[in-house]
DNA sequence: TCCTACAATGTAAGCGTTTACATTGCTAAA
DNA sequence: TTTAGCAATGTAAACGCTTACATTGTAGGA
């Protein structure tokens, strides 16, 4: 019984136990290894001792850390929130843990959080979007790190993606607003240039526009930051422009949010007045007055999906494919016909 | 020019520059104790061979993982999303890392999850409010990680934390509330018995009712979890008690969101008919209609001095301290004084 | 000129696991 | 009875870094 300031190791406990540091090991490890004499043996060593094995160690034995980045914009939007959430418990279910980096939609922050998520050892990472400098992809491949592209699916894209296909989400919808008689469309979007689910939902409404005959230059496009605040100042001048807009898209609920805002205070009547349609069918759109028309987007599955996708790769070497996830289009109370 | 298959090491760089080991990795964490020629070789060296340094040798070595872990009830709920989100951005500006778990409000897994969280390295833990197993602090002791409270501030509090006095808040607002003359009060809260910051809220309010002379007894109480769905079922339950009141407290918005879109199905004007009140004044409560009196939390700042806080203390060793930040009361429209 | 002090660098031990390979002791087939 | 084969366990090297201590070289004071 002698006493141990510091913690205990491995081998303190295969001496207290009377065997070899290798066996704790396998015990530890592949306990069906071990005689179930020892295994008893040495649970009850561990126990006593208060054992845990070291981390560091652990990690440059095996060269694993069973942890799992992901690079989100902001937890600060409940759509990402959502489905990192829905991404850590399936993690958990694997045994990994989540490692969480944000980059506040700013492109550059993205490659230094990419780097320093490898560089705290992550086995493998979790991404949004497809577009990003091709460096960073010959970087991930030589430090061996996989990573997987969520919140975007597209089917040209060379690389795995769990998500939806944003382009025909949106389009889907644009094309129902039409039908119901809007000929003048808005859309108030997040910055294009480093966004490419925004880029997508652009196209999508373009689309829509060229196969029914309107003319895709015809379309407000204004651009702007995520929020509320930036949604409401956006609608005010989509409205200011005069451009006899009768449905504003929005590329998110929370600009959506922000322009029914503007609107009550504009004293419009949404959607007698103006529709407004949102995007990712957060709570927000439910509780919003009126409720948000919008386009569901599958959050939680997409983080189960990905987090699923990659514990099989790591655990068994599956490799990565794209899963496309459906939307759904949302009728709430802030679409209307155009009145004749 | 030899070729090397595997990952380059730090020998690698030290023999592509000439120099030992030891100057390498001085060059990287103490630059100034080697010469500007050196420096200047080794970085050439480094960015040549691509160099990145390993991870898990790096904590073996220095026992330090530079990780920090944050165990929160869930992501889904923005209060603790943008906590999170300013916790992350505040410890990335320290060089630290997030490791994220959650507990879906169960406390029999946060001691799972705080477990796991020290087995993965992190070097000190962020928790949410005061309550839980004492066995779980001498673990941490035993392991020399460093925990801190937040979402929840006590002066009688044994532990630091970082937070506001719920109690004290909830207190507030209740006062307001008699003083506009309501008498018959209602509460949907969460359930208080594995939530300390529910029992505070609790407690403020019965507090204001005992120095109004109101009877405490009288508080009409309603446990549930969080969620819009169950704070409507809930606030059709408190209605079908007929008990009169005339102001419904809830434990957060999301609760509060859902009541008012009960209330709103069962044709009762909000405030006129009956007050709903919410607390943590996240963005639900802006857009809601009409939009939510509420008690406004700084998320943001808690986060932001947790981080630090946390960051000094592994850094420097400064001792954590107490925080308490203050909370205000946002008077929207849900809240009026009771007709006469 | 000699010596001291200090800056720059090198040497090598140690951090606590995992795991390939070696050893031991049985069991069961011949 | 011998022995091949296997289950259980042990031995020790390897993983790639940091850092205490040792060494070298140089500037400046005597």
């Amino acid at each position: 019984m002698r006493i141990k300031n510091s913690t205990p190791t491995l081998h303190d406990v295969a001496f207290a136990a009377n065997v070899s540091t290798a066996t704790v090991s396998r015990c530890l490890n592949f306990p069906d290894k071990v005689s179930a004499a020892t295994r008893q043996k040495v649970s009850a060593a561990i126990s006593e001792l208060g054992y845990l094995p070291n981390f560091g160690a652990k990690v440059m034995a095996t060269n694993r850390t069973n942890t799992i980045g992901a690079i989100i914009p902001t937890m600060e939007n409940a759509i990402f929130a959502r489905g990192l959430q829905a991404f850590q418990e399936e993690l958990l279910l694997h045994g990994f843990t989540l490692l969480v980096a944000s980059t506040s939609y700013r492109p550059e922050i993205e490659q230094e959080q990419i780097r320093a998520l490898v560089a705290r050892g992550a086995d493998a990472l979790l991404l949004i979007g497809h577009e990003r400098d091709p460096e960073i992809y010959r970087f991930l491949e030589n430090q061996g790190v996989a990573a997987l592209t969520a919140w975007a699916y597209n089917s040209q894209a060379e690389r795995p993606s769990v998500g939806f296909d944003n382009r025909a989400a949106m389009r889907e919808m644009a094309v129902k607003v039409i039908e119901m008689g809007h000929r003048k469309l808005a859309l108030i979007s997040a910055q294009r240039a480093t966004n490419d689910r925004a880029q997508a939902r652009h196209s999508g409404i373009l689309d829509a526009m060229a196969e029914n005959g309107l003319d895709p230059n015809d379309l407000y496009l204004l651009e702007t930051t995520y929020g509320i605040e930036e949604g409401a100042q956006a609608f005010k001048q989509v409205m200011a422009a005069n451009t006899g807009a009768t449905a504003v898209f929005c590329g998110n609920d929370v600009l959506a949010v922000g322009a029914l805002r503007s609107a009550r205070e504009l004293n419009l009547n949404v959607p007698k007045d103006v529709s407004i349609i949102g995007f990712d069918d957060i709570e927000l759109a439910q509780v919003a007055y009126p409720a948000l028309t919008t386009v569901h987007v599958p959050h939680r599955e997409m983080g189960v999906f990905a987090a699923k996708a990659l514990a099989n790769l790591i655990k068994e070497g599956t490799a990565l494919k794209s899963i496309p996830l459906k939307t759904k289009l949302v009728f709430r109370d802030t679409l209307a016909a155009v009145a004749p």
